[in-house]
DNA sequence: ATAGCAGTAGGCCCT
DNA sequence: CTACTGCTAT
């Protein structure tokens, strides 16, 4: 890659794009529509300015995920080459920890600070909770979590908490009026543990720059300009920072926002929408230019036009009309079937046709749901019909028990007071120190204001537990007496073995035991590789291999930033909220269901309304060129059948941008009739009384009682078969391994004769 | 005192 | 369906 920027990199910009690139002095809110080129705006603008002499490292450019700060640096770096990687672009979070380990004297928290992630957060408290003999079922983690979360993005210490009439009368109509105290106790267990949540990693950098201005001055001098993606996503502690870090409201610098008001889906975590429409005012006074990017440059016009007439549903906006010139292309399909299985076999029926017609390939292709537990049943015929896929979210890998026990033996060692780790490990594996042993510890550790681990040195055990302390102890110790001159590999090599947790999952043969050894090796594996190679994520981070580096890298790491090897060409299955930034030939937005999506959480405001909808319009905007949308009548939820009406927002899709009638051999066409239906109900008319049912099994073709299936093992090419659905075919190809024989049967009475079906799955009887 | 089992309550979206 | 509590057997 040349380190020189080539000179026609503008040309490729159309004239607002290429107006908001240039415009690099002064305040600039940048307001993109979906698809119109907001990466390309951003990319471009930082590879301009080095272009126009600033310094790589002057430039802080702010993202909500990591994998869109690679992403951005990656492009930056095919304009300005490996100078990108000297701009400070990354998250929030990681660059705030970065600035915080390097600061972290000033606050009075070590430099090796533990990140504590939702789970240690929420272990907390319940520890909390139980120390204070609290009532847990009035006192609830999660809640109390969200209290303390919200506290901190308002900037409420448990100072002005304790102080503050209002928040103490909402907790006391909950019935926990004591909230307060357990705000006090959890900040300073985490001062006490050297630990920081994600909302720390805010707020403490806040206190950083309010209360010792000589830091401020010195960030303000360092970061000449500042970008902010996703601008609409941030909460009023970022928007302060940022602020901050600009030195509002005296001299602000070259501060740029992007953002898409309609596109803000963070609200529950504090994100206000607030921030982007007060943006231009709060910067009036200084000549602030606003750009507006109104050209789609992703999706068909149908789709556009979809998503300008769901968003019109909304209350308040900045005002854009959102218009691309792709074709009006192929009309939105709505699925509806009978049950969540239905909708997940459907699916995959859909997305093999799909792919024949079209000739798409798996990546091209996209299924998008509200919450991460509706995947399993696309999972489970995705790889019945055979076609790859990867699932994005939920469990993330460093979620995984397995692993995070491991990580929190090396967090212990590079950190021993970390109390969420130390708790963690202490008996596990299973070493004979259990909760009332560990009840002492907490007591000591309370009483003479000492850490766990210390506690655990001194407290008076029984003898056989005692011993067996004192082993951990000394391990624990062994490993961080080296943990500044040894590598990270040989370190967590050594602990694997001595803390028994290797032998532990070796010996397990069950089949989840074995996967849980395959992502304990795995993990060693990655702290091996980045030993080995040069795996740095953190760019800016001294390329060195101590177990505190390889900690920090992976500490806000989620899964989406765990690349996989293998094939890339899958299927992606992800929910709404992870797929913003995204884009695919082919999106499937399902579960499109009232109580579901839109949520019941959200459905009792009209401002969770609002994001909900604009959830959807984020939703629909992935799609380029094919829209599926779907729902089932009822489907299992947390263990119980529940029936739903259709998502209110099937009714705002434009009647003329839906496709009539589906290919579908299942449900000939009644989806646009039920979504005529909920039109209907929404606006108030009664539905005409319409038969419901039967759609999917529609007309058997084989009446059950005369079938009886023949053993898979017999169903070899040539013979003809009798299918309960599909009537009668014949076998014209088998392949596959001995587990997953496939049969490619034609079955000359439907309109798409040739089906592959699993052996293992699929009843067939051979007819003679 | 600890470990394994059965039963029950509470569940989303992300750093 | 999963994470916690409460019980009983070691």
């Amino acid at each position: 890659m040349p380190d020189q920027i080539p000179a026609d990199y503008l040309d490729g910009l159309n004239d607002i794009q290429r107006a908001a690139v240039t415009t690099t002095e002064g305040p600039v809110l940048v307001v993109a529509g979906p698809g119109s080129g907001k990466t390309r705006v951003l990319t471009f603008r930082i590879a301009h300015l080095i272009e126009k002499g600033a310094a790589p490292w002057e430039i802080l450019a702010l993202t909500f995920t990591n994998k869109a700060a690679r992403e951005m640096k990656e492009r930056i770096s095919k304009v300005v080459g490996k100078r990108a990687g000297n701009i400070w672009a990354g998250t929030f979070h990681s660059l705030f920890a970065r600035i915080l380990r390097v600061e972290a004297k000033h606050i009075g928290y070590p430099s090796n600070f533990t990140i504590y992630d939702t789970d240690d957060t929420k272990s907390l408290i319940g520890q909390i909770i139980r120390e204070l003999s609290l009532d847990k079922t009035v006192y609830q983690t999660n809640a109390i979590k969200n209290r303390i979360s919200s506290a901190k993005s308002s900037l409420i210490t448990p100072k002005l908490y304790e102080r503050n009439e209002e928040l103490l009368a909402q907790d006391k109509q909950a019935n926990m009026p004591l909230v307060y105290k357990i705000y006090a106790a959890y900040v300073n267990r985490c001062k006490k543990a050297g630990a920081m949540d994600f909302d720390d990693l805010l707020f403490r950098l806040y206190e950083l720059l309010q209360n010792h201005p000589e830091v401020a001055g010195k960030y303000r001098q360092k970061f000449k300009y500042v970008l902010v993606d996703e601008f609409q996503d941030t909460n009023t502690l970022q928007y302060a920072i940022v602020k901050k870090l600009v030195q509002y409201p005296d001299s602000p610098r070259n501060i740029c926002v992007v953002g898409d008001d309609a596109q803000s889906i963070y609200a529950f975590r504090g994100a206000t929408i607030q921030n982007i429409l007060d943006f231009e005012q709060d910067f009036s006074q200084f000549d602030i230019q606003t750009f507006k990017l109104e050209q789609n440059y992703r999706s068909t016009e149908n789709i556009v036009a979809t998503a300008n007439a769901v968003i019109g549903h909304n209350r308040r906006q900045i005002q854009k009309k959102i218009w691309s010139d792709k074709g009006l292309g192929e009309k939105i399909t709505v699925l509806r079937e009978m049950d969540d299985t239905g909708e997940g076999r459907r699916v995959a029926d859909t997305i093999l046709e799909q792919k024949n017609r079209h000739h798409l390939a798996n990546e091209d292709i996209a299924i998008l749901y509200r919450t991460n537990a509706q995947s399993r049943i696309f999972e489970e015929y995705l790889r019945r019909f055979n076609i790859a896929y990867r699932v994005y979210g939920g469990m993330s890998f460093y979620q995984r028990k397995e692993v995070k026990d491991m990580v929190a033996y090396l967090r212990l060692v590079v950190n021993p007071n970390d109390e969420e780790a130390f708790r963690r490990v202490i008996n596990n594996p299973k070493r004979g120190i259990g909760n009332t042993s560990v009840g002492k510890m907490i007591t000591l550790a309370g009483q003479q204001q000492i850490t766990l681990f210390e506690a655990s040195k001194h407290v008076a055990l029984a003898k056989r537990t005692r011993h067996q302390a004192d082993g951990f102890i000394h391990m624990i110790e062994q490993a961080r007496a080296k943990v500044d001159t040894t590598d990270a590999y040989e370190i967590a090599d050594t602990i694997a073995k001595k803390s028994g947790l290797l032998d532990l999952h070796r010996g397990d043969t069950s089949i989840e035991g074995m996967g849980r050894l395959e992502n304990f090796q795995s993990l060693l594996d990655g702290i091996k590789s980045f030993v080995e190679e040069d795996t740095v994520i953190d760019t800016e981070t001294l390329p060195d291999k101590t177990l505190a580096t390889y900690l920090q890298n992976i500490a806000l790491l989620t899964d989406f930033d765990t690349k996989n090897a293998e094939s890339t060409d899958v299927v992606t299955l992800m929910s709404v909220h992870a797929a913003k930034g995204l884009e695919y030939k082919s999106v499937f937005v399902v579960g499109l269901e009232e109580k579901l999506f839109p949520s019941w959480m959200s459905m009792d405001t009209l401002d969770g309304m609002d994001e909900e909808r604009r959830l959807f319009y984020v939703a629909i905007t992935r799609a380029e060129q094919f829209l599926t949308l779907s729902y089932a009548n009822t489907r299992y939820r947390y263990g119980k059948m529940v029936m739903n009406e259709p998502s209110r927002f099937l009714a705002e899709v434009p009647a003329e941008a839906i496709v009539s009638t589906t290919h579908s051999r299942r449900s000939q066409g009644h989806e646009y009739d039920r979504v005529q239906e909920q039109r209907a109900r929404v606006s108030g008319v009664t539905p005409p009384v319409r038969s419901r049912g039967t759609a999917r099994f529609a007309k058997p073709k084989v009446d059950p009682a005369n079938f009886t299936p023949s053993p898979a093992a017999e169903i070899v090419e040539g013979v003809r078969i009798l299918h309960l659905k599909f009537g009668e075919g014949r076998v014209t190809k088998i392949d596959g391994g001995a587990a997953n024989r496939i049969a490619t049967i034609h079955f000359s009475d439907l309109p798409q004769p040739e089906k592959r079906i699993m052996l293992k799955f699929a009843k067939l009887q051979i007819l003679p």
